[in-house]
DNA sequence: TTTACTGCAAATCTTTTGCATCAAC
DNA sequence: GTTGATGCAAAAGATTTGCAGTAAA
């Protein structure tokens, strides 16, 4: 199951994502092909996570004539999470889910239920963050991945 | 990777578990059988949680002359979560980890360094999910939903 | 003209399934 | 003897890798 919370957005990416990414690969001497800007495309204008098949359909949705093997999908986002710009989350289904790293520096609370993706309070996420480094000196990135249960809504 | 978060232990199965297990099969006409036994051995055996092919080699290294496929183990293993006797854990890397569904309903951390996955306070999951609730309304998941970081080793 | 990037196919790795055989009640 | 359980091999599904060809600087 692909998770997607929302109604999917191809649009281009915004000029500050664009200039942050090519830069990102500049600094390597690596190059922005129209496969990758694609991909990109896909996994930051998605409002939640997307998988790997997701993004596939994604871009040959929006850009019919271009050439895009799973394979170039899989080496971007190995790419793209090298460069610090994607996060994996390998959870659930054997399928793994991908999103923006610098994603807000919020946490959310993504429904079970209707998919909604919520705003956690920021102090409330700080102070699991605290608490768990605390009893367990583990860090929690709570940006990267939400948590997930069941909104007031879909509770009943 | 395997995890398991300390020293083997093949005993035999405690007489109250061996017993919980074979009335739950009886009540559905299945058989206890040496391979069943084997399996629930390591899994209820094991202090942490431990993956397919772990099981498969405690079985090998406690019971010597017993044929056992991994076949039988996937198998096995998913008739222990019918019967509600065992739950699975699909994170991380990507090897779905085991254990005990009686252990309690504890919550998770897995390291995104190592793939470690620790077990978190109880009380510390009880007053995350209270407070979420308490803020949000949201009701958090994190028996079935760890939460990902860095584990204390890997934080360096 | 060098080096990166892509597509294709094949390989991996974990888990599942089909089927013939075996064993428990 | 039924019916359930196992082993083996092969399939399935997601991801990775090898390699030759393509394209960007």
């Amino acid at each position: 199951m692909c998770v997607s919370t929302g109604s999917e957005q191809n649009h281009r990416l915004d000029a500050g994502t664009r200039k942050t990414i090519l830069s990102a690969l500049r600094a390597r001497d690596l190059r922005l092909t129209e496969q990758r800007e694609a991909v990109c495309e896909a996994v930051f204008g998605c409002p939640g996570h997307i998988c790997a098949e997701h993004i596939q359909e994604t871009v040959a949705a929006s850009h019919p004539a271009l050439k895009m093997n799973k394979t170039t999908v899989y080496r971007t986002l190995y790419l793209l999470m090298e460069l610090g710009l994607v996060s994996e989350h390998r959870c659930g289904d054997g399928r793994a889910q991908y999103e923006p790293a610098m994603r807000g520096h919020h946490s959310h609370l993504i429904c079970r239920g209707c998919g909604r993706m919520l705003d956690m309070d920021d102090d409330l996420a700080l102070s699991i963050a605290a608490e768990t480094s605390r009893r367990h000196g583990f860090r929690v990135e709570l940006e990267s991945y939400p948590l997930l249960g069941w909104c007031p809504d879909c509770r009943a």
